[in-house]
DNA sequence: TGTCAACTGTCAGTGGCTGACATTAGCCTC
DNA sequence: GAGGCTAATGTCAGCCACTGACAGTTGACA
């Protein structure tokens, strides 16, 4: 997409126009969440963040190809963190375990990215409005959806198998992302908010999906 | 919400005033299906349908909150055939069992009542228009969610377990969900349509649900 | 038949989002 | 380092989904 000019390296510091660019994305992203997390998502309009950040609704538009989207920036950061831990997952793993170590294990990276976004608190503050805001809540499930299938591509890859032949990786990323979404819903829902209850939750709920599934819970 | 005025019954004829309303009401969700379909989603604006059925489009927004809602209404139809059928379930049935047979016994019903509104072809065709329009898709998986949700609860009230103490109701929802929602994406993406191969598409994939998160698949 | 309540239409307005066009401001060359 | 190129921005006009307020119409029911 954007191309460097100089060499093909990456790491030449970018020119002004790019860093303003870049000041212009982080601060549009800051005055949104922060408007967000203190009004709620539906009373603050497009308007009052691109006057937060001094900038034209137009300039907001061309940054953002709509106002969920910068609800949904850090969740987005998220996601291509866990993408690659799965990628970086040791071949011989079983499916089901290298997706469990993916997320678990790339917890603290995706924080750290957060992080150096906006503070954690407001992130999570955000959360909360992303799990009470309908409108939110269908463009966040809708973007897991989608990150399901990539996941499902990867893992019918790591096993040599054919997505569209063989159900099982999609099957598997279907019960997987569900009982993530699960925790999520039940900590933003919860009090005892902070990351690490997060990681805790979801390791928990993901021992429990053999269980769950297997027959008689009576007995068990 | 709709008192009846004469009788707590129900069934007695209701008056003109009501069954002009359900005309309108039906007639709107005809000539926006239709519209849809034809047109695609987003090229279907709400004044076309207004305009088809020869009322304002203020009317149509008392009848429906939103275009999506209009759109989702054959869907939402299935819901509560599926929520019925499984409150019907001997309770004896190990709760993945009642599910599974919970929504493939249901089938016949649930399309026998769409196609009392609109033609079971017609409403194909937008469930192919649903699932690829994001905003309609989006909207579609949140409904699936709360609808993960009230099955959770009442499995959990099934097995006499609480839904907040116990995890594996909304774990086993999730997953149970998660497939169905990948056997209407294939369905809806392939080109043998056609409502039983959804269904043997359905029964096929919740078999898999076990093998898929069974340790080693390679191993076959 | 007249009164009440429900249903509908009209109108005005908000907010998300887009295309078109003019202006500004980095960038790069000579 | 002046000038031309192009990307980024602002302004403006307009579409569409959706809502509140008010007025007119039409079933319901005594």
């Amino acid at each position: 997409m954007e191309t460097v000019g100089t060499v093909v390296g990456a790491l030449p510091r970018p020119g002004l126009r790019e860093r303003k660019k870049q000041r212009t994305r982080d601060a549009l992203v800051r005055a949104a969440l922060e408007l967000i997390a203190t009004h709620g998502y539906e009373r603050t309009t497009v308007d009052d963040i691109a006057e937060a950040v001094d900038v034209s609704q137009r300039t907001f538009f061309r940054y953002f190809a709509s106002k969920e989207e910068v609800a949904l920036f850090a969740p987005r950061l998220a996601e291509s963190h866990v993408i690659d831990a799965v990628r970086a997952r040791p071949p011989d793993e079983v499916p089901l375990e290298a997706l469990r170590r993916a997320v678990l294990d790339s917890w603290d990276d995706i924080n750290a990215a957060v992080e150096q976004l906006v503070p954690l608190e407001l992130h999570m503050r955000v959360y909360r409005v992303i799990e009470s805001t309908p409108a939110l809540l269908a463009a966040h499930l809708r973007r897991a959806a989608e990150l399901e299938e990539e996941l499902a591509r990867i893992i019918a890859e790591r096993e040599r198998l054919d997505v569209d032949a063989d159900p099982r990786p999609r099957i598997l990323l279907a019960a997987f992302g569900g009982v993530i979404r699960v925790t999520e819903r039940l900590w933003s829902a919860g009090d005892d908010l902070g990351v690490d209850a997060m990681r805790d939750l979801m390791a928990t709920y993901l021992d429990q999906l053999g269980p769950a599934l297997a027959g008689n819970w009576r007995a068990g």
